[in-house]
DNA sequence: TCTATTTTTTCGAGCCTCGAAAAAATAGTG
DNA sequence: CACTATTTTTTCGAGGCTCGAAAAAATAGA
């Protein structure tokens, strides 16, 4: 079953504890990190001493924190920049983004690209991911040997592995390992993750204080995402990446869905379905491929504009999110939520039918005390998320690594 | 934030890895526990040395393992049946019972009442929940300090951190804290559980090979209540028990569900449901109290016997269980799912609209494979459950304490 | 009785963390 | 400007824990 504790655990845990603290906290010094980890001054000590050896971490100079308390002045610890550097590579409908990004988190280097993605070939489209992946490892600036983790993200479902899409509204094409065709054609070790989920991960980075525990990201665009932590940690399915908040079944043989099936939330609540309704199309319409940001942006206005069929698909679209939030209600407890992507600027439309809806289920006694965030951008949350996700990865397992040989100078005295 | 690893949660750590390992198979030898634990043989034989000396674990016979294998015998190491006891109370609709438990896991007494729980004031609810307590802590057979916990179940809402039945459907009464009134009159902690969750933990104690790491139990009973093992985890909400499966919307602004909401699963899968709709009654109409295990079974019979009301309820019984998990499943990912409850025995009749549901969902890709198991009775499950959490408390939490002396006898010179 | 085999215990080495004390580095103070 | 108070950081020895190797224990077969 479960493992023991073994001996060597205990530095390894702790060592990932205090980068983790210094990511977090920016530049602390020793004693705050020995407080927030709850670990002695000692112990603080000795592994900073041993990160600092190994180039982990650098000291920062004391008139940097800038104390005017009395007493030796504090010595902030902070990431170093050129520990190592991991790429973010974001692929989404029609658009192809990557960006370099130094162990401290700054963005070093970022290309963006437009593509087919409905239309190419898998062969193409794995092709470009490659190329653009390679450009950037080219890149004379950037120290090859020092990316040490590839993040992808796709909107789609991906497997709880994080190693393949499995399948994706953006290509007709299911099963694409990437992470193991990148692992296979660069030597980095590389991830396949859920868009959703990084936009989770992005929003707790942002802002821990209101997304710390237990949230909920709902990305309302095309199609309808959800990213979940739930307990502290990003909730995944049991085979694949989960979540499929936009799947839930709304009304049983409803509205035709992209995914072929019927009564989806996001037959009713994606930007395809809330056209459809606009246009007022039978609910059996085949979706339409892309419905830009602009026609979106078009149709919110229409909708404050007057009361008419762009309102009421608004006002259904809130209605399926609305019930679908209900039953996840029923199951998970109320949470707060943050709205993603181009319909989170039209949330103001969405956001009556929505409560509504909710206050008929399950969650609805909770229904005052929910509440909605909006963030119509979805690209650099995404991209901040995988970011944060492949560092996060260095930090603990490549820089407090299993049972292995620590490189270099074992020992403290190296101050 | 999260805090680092001192030194003497090693031991307490392994210390519980050593009894969990026990508990789970019964007569492990030392080489066995090393074995399962990964810890080394000197680690597993100075730990053990402590157990015993301490009481919690004892040395069974090496007749008793009877090897026919040349070498040292193994010696069996066995949990000291009189190291404790814990006891589970489970209070269901008209019924109440009681069971004392040792260390080992043997019922060494129990007590059943019926109740009418429905009309009883709140007062006497919890009066007849602590007196039917102290008649069991008060049998001279029964060393009183030993019972280091108590275990409650109860169909309906508790609160996350398992101390009070915030929503029950047995009575009108709400926010009961029972694990404090017990605690307070008895002196012993306790825990207030979902039946549920508590169902979910004994099938994954009764057949860990199916019931592993991610599954589900539901009970189709008067009400319909599910408890969710997720990656290995009983999954709870974020404030409450959670895993209203019975709540989830099923149908907008659909039939009545006990709780006054409308459209809810149960509103459809619930006894009081299928009794309505085999009646013909209105989709509006209140839900009965209470419906006998018999009539129900008398139900099923008739629905067997010929294409009727009675049939159809059943069908729209399995419809409604089956959009609900479809929408659970694309959350989770399908999992094997165990119905639990007197409307298990008639699962023939709900399992084919179930299963037709579920094949209009995002879960339906893996119709197939979801395989369903029954279980009609309930109760012996949930004391099973209540009796593993209640003893799973003392191994870790008793036997295993965070930083506190450990009783006695500090050595190894005990042999 | 002796040997092979398997389990369990013992023992010393190597780490790790901790608390206390020392060292380092600064701001006030007269 | 020397001295003191104060705060941070490092050093050092003590105490624990786990591990591997070797020893001890306990049995079956020859």
């Amino acid at each position: 079953m479960s493992v023991g504790i073994r001996h060597d655990d205990l530095r390894r845990r702790n060592r990932a504890m205090v980068i983790a603290a210094v990511r977090r906290a920016g530049q602390p010094s020793r004693t705050e990190i020995a407080a927030t980890t709850g670990l002695s001054h000692s112990t603080i000590s000795a592994i900073s001493s041993d990160l600092i050896g190994e180039g982990i971490l650098t000291e920062s100079k004391p008139s940097e924190v800038g104390s005017l308390k009395r007493g030796r002045p504090q010595v902030g610890l902070g990431l170093n920049p050129e520990a190592a550097a991991v790429m973010t590579v974001v692929l989404s409908l029609n658009f192809l983004s990557v960006a370099v990004i130094d162990y401290a988190g700054q963005v070093i280097a970022e290309e963006q690209r437009r593509l087919d993605t409905l239309t190419m070939s898998r062969d193409a489209l794995v092709g470009e991911c490659v190329a653009i992946v390679r450009r950037r490892l080219e890149d004379p600036d950037l120290d090859v040997r020092s990316v040490a983790r590839i993040a992808l993200a796709i909107q789609g479902i991906t497997d709880t592995r994080a190693r393949a899409m499995l399948w994706s509204p953006i290509t007709p094409h299911t099963d694409i390992a990437f992470a193991d065709i990148l692992e296979d054609e660069f030597g980095i070790p590389a991830t396949m993750e859920n868009d959703c989920n990084m936009m989770a991960i992005a929003l707790r980075w942002r802002d821990p204080d209101r997304y710390r525990d237990d949230f909920i990201a709902i990305l309302l665009s095309h199609g309808i995402g959800m990213g979940l932590v739930l307990k502290g940690e990003l909730f995944t399915g049991t085979h694949s990446s989960g979540g499929e908040f936009g799947h839930m079944i709304h009304r049983p043989h409803g509205a035709l869905c992209r995914c072929g099936r019927r009564g989806c939330v996001e037959a009713y609540a994606g930007n395809y379905a809330i056209w459809r309704n606009a246009r007022q199309m039978s609910e059996d319409a085949e979706p339409v491929a892309d419905v830009s940001d602009a026609d979106m942006r078009a149709l919110a206005t229409a909708a404050r504009e007057r009361d008419g069929p762009e309102r009421e698909a608004y006002r259904k679209a809130g209605e399926a999110l609305g019930y679908g939030l209900g039953s996840l209600f029923a199951l998970i407890d109320p949470a707060p939520v943050a709205m993603v992507g181009v319909s989170a600027a039209a949330f103001d439309l969405i956001e009556p039918a929505l409560r509504e809806a909710i206050a008929q289920t399950a969650g609805g006694q909770h229904s005052q005390s929910i509440s909605f965030d909006t963030e119509p951008n979805e690209l650099p949350l995404i991209r901040e998320g995988c970011a944060t996700r492949a560092l996060t990865f260095v930090d603990q397992e490549i820089f407090a690594p299993g049972t292995q040989a620590r490189s270099g100078l074992g020992g403290k005295n190296v101050a």
